[in-house]
DNA sequence: CGAACCTTTCGACCGCGATCGAACCGTCAA
DNA sequence: TTGACGGTTCGATCGCGGTCGAAAGGTTCG
C-alpha cells in the first residue's frame, strides 16, 4: 500500500507530457539550459520553470548555476534507467497512440541512450558482438565472454572501472525504435566512448542523434562485420 | 520529442495513486480479482473498473475471465521491471513524502518482488551470496561466479532455463525499504522457488509478505550463515 | 548605470480526469 | 425463476494542476 504512493509520486512527475519531453531531452548525458528545455518541451519558459522546479525538488534532476544560465541534468543513472524501462514498456505494447510515431530518421539510425548507443547502430553492434561470441544478452542480464575480454583488450579498451573490484557488467536495454535489445551498462558506456574517441561517430547539435563517419563505418565493418544497411554515411543533418 | 509522449502516456497511467496501488498489489506474481484490487487501491469498485480498463487497454495488465470473476495480472515482466525502477528512484531521493513511510513490518522483513525475494531477507541473502563469492552484484549488472555455479548445483538447483542456450543471469534490484540491492533476474527467481519448494518460507494471504519458517531460518543459517537479526520466526500475521 | 537576457514568481484561467451514485449486464446458487 | 453477487457503464460533480500573461530577481555586457 505504501509502495504504491511512492511509485505514483514519481510516476506522476514523469507522466506529464512536458516533463516527459524534458526528461527525454536529457537522456543523452548532456546538461541543458532552462530555455533549451522549454523548447524541447514545447511549452513556455514559465511553465518549464515550474516543471523544472518540481523535478529538481523530487531529485530527478540536478541543477548547476553557471552565470545567468542554469544547466539541468538527470540526477543519477537510476533516473535514466527508469526512463529506459518506461520506454521499453511503451514500445512493447502494440501501437501506442500514433501508428508508428514517425520520428526523426536520424534518431532511428543512430543515437545515444544516456551513456550508450541505441538505434539501428546500437542493435546492430549488439547483434554483431553477440554473434561473434563477444557478449551475451538476455532480457534480464548480460555478460562479456572470455573471448570477449580478449577482444576488447586487443582493441585497446580498458573495461575495468574506477570503482574497486568491479566486475565487467553488461545490461540489456530494449531499444525504443527497433524494439530489440542493445548493449547498455558499463560495457555499453565503454563502447560509446570508444566510438567517440576514435572518431567513428560524432554527436549532433541539439539532438541525441549521432552521425557515423565514413572512417567509423569502415572500421565497424572491418572489425565486426557490421553491415549498416542503408543511409549509414548519409549524414542526415537531423532536422529535429 | 516523440519519445517523451510515449513515456508520458505510460507514466501517466502509473502516476495515479489508485492505479499505482493496483500495480503494486500485483507486484507479486499472483493474479487478483477486480474487487481485491479495489480494496488494495482504496477506491470504489466503479473507479477501479475504470482504472483496470485503462491499464488493460495500454497492455500494462492482462485479464483472464474465470466464471464471474476477472483476474488481473501484470502483462509482462517488463512492467514489473519498470515498477521496480520507479521504486528505486523513489527510494533514492531522500524522504519522499512521508518521513520514512511506516509501512507494514512484515513487508519490511521479507516479501516477494514479482518473482524474487526482497526486504531484509532479500538483501541478507544477496549479501551472504556475495560475501561467499557465489554471486557478484553491481548497480548495472550481476553474475554467478564459477564457484557459485557449483554451489547451486550442489544445492540441487538447476539454473538453466527452458529457453535455449540461455545464460545464467543475475540482475540487481534496488530494495525499496532497505535501499540496498537484492538479487533479481533468473537466478533470483530460482532462489525464490527454491525457498518456497523446500518450505523455507511461505506466502501470506493478501500480502506480498512471506513468513520464514523455523526450518527455513535454520537452513539459511546453516548453508549461508545468514543471521536474520530480529523477528525472523516471529510470524507477524501481516495486518495489512 | 542602464539595457538585454535568462530565469523565476505570482495570479488567474480553464480543462481534464478521478471520483462516486445509480443503473445495467453476467454468472452462480437455490 | 429468483435472488445475491461480481463487474462494468453511464452521468454528473468537482478539485487539482498545467497553462500562459505580467512582472520581478539576477547576471552579463556596453
Amino acid at each position: 500500500m505504501g509502495a504504491g504512493l511512492h511509485i505514483a509520486e514519481v510516476a506522476n512527475l514523469v507522466g506529464d507530457p512536458a516533463r516527459a519531453n524534458i526528461l527525454a531531452a536529457l537522456l543523452d548525458q548532456r546538461a541543458l539550459t532552462a530555455s533549451e528545455l522549454a523548447y524541447a518541451a514545447g511549452v513556455s519558459a514559465q511553465t518549464t520553470s515550474s516543471h523544472l522546479g518540481k523535478l529538481a525538488q523530487a531529485h530527478l534532476l540536478e541543477v548547476e548555476k553557471q552565470g545567468r544560465h542554469r544547466y539541468y541534468r538527470l540526477a543519477s543513472p537510476l533516473v535514466a534507467q527508469m526512463l529506459e524501462s518506461v520506454m521499453a514498456v511503451s514500445a512493447h505494447g502494440p501501437r501506442r497512440g500514433r501508428p508508428v510515431a514517425r520520428c526523426d530518421e536520424g534518431l532511428r539510425t543512430a543515437r545515444t541512450c544516456y551513456d550508450h548507443l541505441a538505434g539501428r547502430l546500437g542493435v546492430g553492434l549488439a547483434d554483431a558482438l553477440t554473434q561473434r561470441g563477444i557478449i551475451a544478452l538476455d532480457h534480464d542480464g548480460g555478460e562479456v565472454t572470455a573471448t570477449g575480454l580478449t577482444f576488447f583488450s586487443e582493441l585497446g579498451v580498458d573495461l575495468t572501472a574506477p570503482a574497486k573490484s568491479r566486475r565487467v557488467f553488461c545490461r540489456p536495454c530494449l531499444d525504443w525504435t527497433e524494439r530489440r535489445y542493445h548493449l547498455a551498462g558499463h560495457v555499453g558506456a565503454c563502447l560509446l566512448r570508444l566510438c567517440l574517441d576514435r572518431g567513428w561517430i560524432t554527436r549532433q547539435r541539439d539532438s541525441r542523434a549521432v552521425t557515423i563517419t565514413p572512417a567509423g563505418a569502415a572500421q565497424m565493418r572491418a572489425i565486426l562485420g557490421v553491415a549498416l544497411a542503408e543511409a549509414e554515411t548519409t549524414a542526415v543533418p537531423a532536422s529535429l
